[in-house]
DNA sequence: GACGTCTGTATGCGATAACGTACAACCGTA
DNA sequence: TACGGTTGTACGTTATCGCATACAGACGTC
């Protein structure tokens, strides 16, 4: 009832990388100020946190700084997020289902990066038991079709990819890999977890 | 540059999906104003789409929903999942040294892994001008050799890898890959940024 | 030194976000 | 037909968001 204290974001730490992102980018106030229709002396309100914008703001504010607003946002979210990996993924195939798959990289705790390689057999696709399709919260997929074609389901909606196509997304959405050729497909998979507090 | 076409944020879709989730949570709007500290008729405006919150309420929404900020947005926006065209890949041209690399990953701010695939010539070496062997503090590399042997110099040790070996590293220490064969090499590298400290 | 131009910030006012209260509609019970 | 108990929404007030304008400081030019 007590409005838990919910880990909300910090919103005065958006302010700062604002601040770092259009410096970033060598924008005046007025020069952001005119690529997202927000006016300058509102932006450095928001910059040194004295206000908190409303959504539009904020997302035009983003657009000016060429960010989706979860973008923006996420990336002072990152430290909030604990990995807990009780359930690491196992090695080895599970050809029943014609997916197979390893993992490259090496099973230390704390890693921030997965490898895995993953094939699929015509008509396969993943998203076993063994493999859930929702990672932790604020983890990161980055997909590489090595040969073969694959289809990626995120979140109801579907992306066709060829060989050599890479593709990064939000690995904490439901997903799935599918394979709608004829052939085996070969993926290379790097699944980066969110960031644990220091 | 391939990456997402920038639609403003719709922010009267988000209204929907507020309401959706608190449904599924079956939650009253009072019980969802108890558990974020927003009034009740503050979120029937903002479910509705007849007011813009502000990022503050916002962030205390999303969070009587156990859902980070960026989370929430995200659902709404395209910018989950990004494609990079086989085709559309940054290089990095060092042909003259024997070392070649592309960058798999979109170029995005916050991504926290960038993969790159590396081509070394017999006796070449990565380390160019553009290629410094020495990344963030806190960062790591993860590198499978896919091709050739490689051998990593790290912090004035040597490892030597053949192919198929994955090698994971502190990235913040010196290091680069030399190759001492005799044919060509490829390095699949994972670099994952560390904690950002601003 | 005076000038034009750039930077970021303080000021005043109109628009609106966010609140507390009060209301209408729906449901199970008596 | 009443009656508490819900539900979500309309009202009126206050706080504040967001704008246009105006300002102080830094830099380079004449």
């Amino acid at each position: 009832m007590t409005t838990a204290e919910q880990t909300t974001t910090a919103p005065e730490v958006l302010g700062a990388r604002v601040r770092a992102l259009r410096e970033a980018m060598d924008l005046s106030l007025r020069d952001l100020a005119e690529r997202c229709g927000v006016s300058a002396p509102m932006l450095s309100q928001v910059e040194r946190g004295e206000t908190s914008p409303t959504l539009q703001v904020a997302a035009r504010i983003a657009g000016g700084l060429d960010l989706r607003l979860s973008q923006l946002l996420r990336l002072d979210e990152d430290g909030a997020v604990t990995i807990v990996r009780a359930d690491e993924r196992r090695t080895g195939p599970s050809s029943v289902t014609g997916h197979a798959y390893e993992i490259l990289s090496p099973p230390l705790p704390g890693q921030r990066a997965e490898l895995s390689r993953h094939t699929l057999a015509p008509g396969a696709a993943t998203g076993g038991p063994d493999d859930p399709p929702v990672h932790e919260p604020g983890s990161r997929e980055t997909a590489l079709v090595e040969a073969g074609r694959v289809a990626l389901v995120c979140d109801g909606r579907r992306f066709e990819l060829d060989a050599g196509d890479c593709v990064t997304f939000d690995a904490d959405l439901p997903h799935h890999f599918e394979n709608p050729g004829d052939r085996d497909a070969v993926l290379l998979a790097v699944v980066s977890a969110g960031l644990r507090r220091s």
